[in-house]
DNA sequence: GCAAAAGTGTTCCGACTACACCCATGC
DNA sequence: GCATGGGTGTAGTCGGAACACTTTTGC
């Protein structure tokens, strides 16, 4: 940023408590739900709230960093897609700052994350409180936490759409329907015929045939692709759509 | 955010300054070109570089309302587009934090804005360099701002291509062509064809034939054109796009 | 008349939709 | 065999790309 010559009479300039709030999002395969990780509040303010999880920004840490850290406290995951989002930073956003020494706000850069469920620990550090939430019943949180979420879901469907997201949170191998019902998951039943998914997913050429099949229970064995990163990479920048 | 309970150990929280700063674009419908608004800088860090402008967060101001002042401190304008872009915060990104006190960070929320180039009146506050550059003609910038400036530059194109923000900009009626003309100088000459450019808009429906015409010199005129905003309202949710 | 700019129409072709249908397995 | 899920094919339609052509002005 740029210090502006200050003109004489002196203009009061905030000081801030930067913290990191991340939405986690993961999607549970078998009960085809899209889940967010939410942490029980013991202390004031919003005492007895679900939140999501964050952090206070370190001396000497970046906020990528910040917001990592949120991610390996709480659940042990091999990081697997996260971003950043928006930046809240209104006054009064947080009651802390009327309690707190003269002129201290709170700010939030908030994060969204995409895991995959099934590599997910979620570590239980003691008596608190930290679970997934279908996003159908997440309670009201604490602070703006609801409308950083709603802003997240927004973007974690851009970001399906667009983006081959859906490849970072898929095992290495995986069946066609296993996209399918993923992004069913996300974006909602209706979005597509799954014949025609499954064609235009085939000629991107971006997923690699193993020659192998999977068979889970009764019906016809299907193949197990890879995803295949150098065909996608000069794709990278051309804007796609994954629907 | 969400205070975590600290450890006995202390952790040491990191102090911020929070600082704005925009990447102010518009279009010079004569020459068709895209500029970007610079400011010389005249004090250290970066005494004698160009920068975007910016400006500390003052106390009890929201973001919104800091990046709002930049731009009516710089130029006059009635306010056009402006929005949220990212939050460079990394440790060492301003080297004024080795000087300053102990643990004093700066962080830049950066906002992109598009401002009609006719109505702005740049406001020359003494001797102060202020500017619009070619964005093709942008020198090294101080900070990290060529980064957060080629952030903006896909930003814009984005949004163009997604959103009405064009009409934003455009002057209350205007032809066709003035249209086309934005576009290409915003995305390139060759990003459609000007014909079916035409066909696409007026197929949409968001325009109003005023009826009018205007002459510019040779060739036939142009009927002039006015943005419907009731007949966008029921598509500003929809996927669109205004290639 | 001619150049310049606005505006219209037409043809081609690829992509997406909505299905119907075939295939391989468990039981 | 038959239910279940995987996989292929096709006919109809919509929309974009390319480009030729017409209209209205200034000079």
């Amino acid at each position: 940023m740029t210090i502006k010559a200050q003109s004489p009479a002196v203009v009061e300039l905030a000081d801030f408590k930067v913290g990191v709030d991340t939405v986690i999002f993961s999607v549970d395969t078998i009960q085809n739900q899209l889940l967010v990780l939410l942490v029980l509040r013991h202390e004031n303010p919003y005492n007895g709230y679900w939140s999501l999880p964050g952090t206070l920004v370190r001396v000497g840490e970046s906020l990528e960093a910040a917001a990592d850290r949120v991610l390996t406290e709480k659940i042990r995951v091999n990081n697997l897609y996260l971003e950043q989002l928006f930046t809240f930073g209104g006054p009064n956003r947080d009651p802390r700052e009327a309690e707190d020494a003269y002129n201290v706000r709170y700010l939030s850069v908030s994060h969204f994350a995409l895991v995959r469920y099934e590599d997910t620990a979620l570590i239980a550090d003691g008596v608190s409180g930290i679970a997934w939430y279908p996003l159908s019943r997440v309670p009201k949180l604490a602070f703006d936490h609801n409308e950083i979420l709603t802003y997240g879901y927004q973007r974690l469907r851009n970001k399906i759409e667009y983006s081959p997201v859906a490849f970072d949170v898929l095992p290495e191998t995986f069946t066609l329907s296993d996209v399918y019902q993923l992004y069913a998951t996300v974006l909602g039943e209706d979005f597509s015929d799954y014949s025609n998914f499954r064609t235009r997913l085939l000629k991107m050429g971006i997923l690699q045939d193993t020659q192998k099949k999977t068979s889970r229970g009764a019906g016809r064995p299907a193949s197990l692709y890879r995803f295949d990163a150098e065909a996608f990479e000069p794709l990278k920048d051309k804007p796609m759509v994954f629907l």
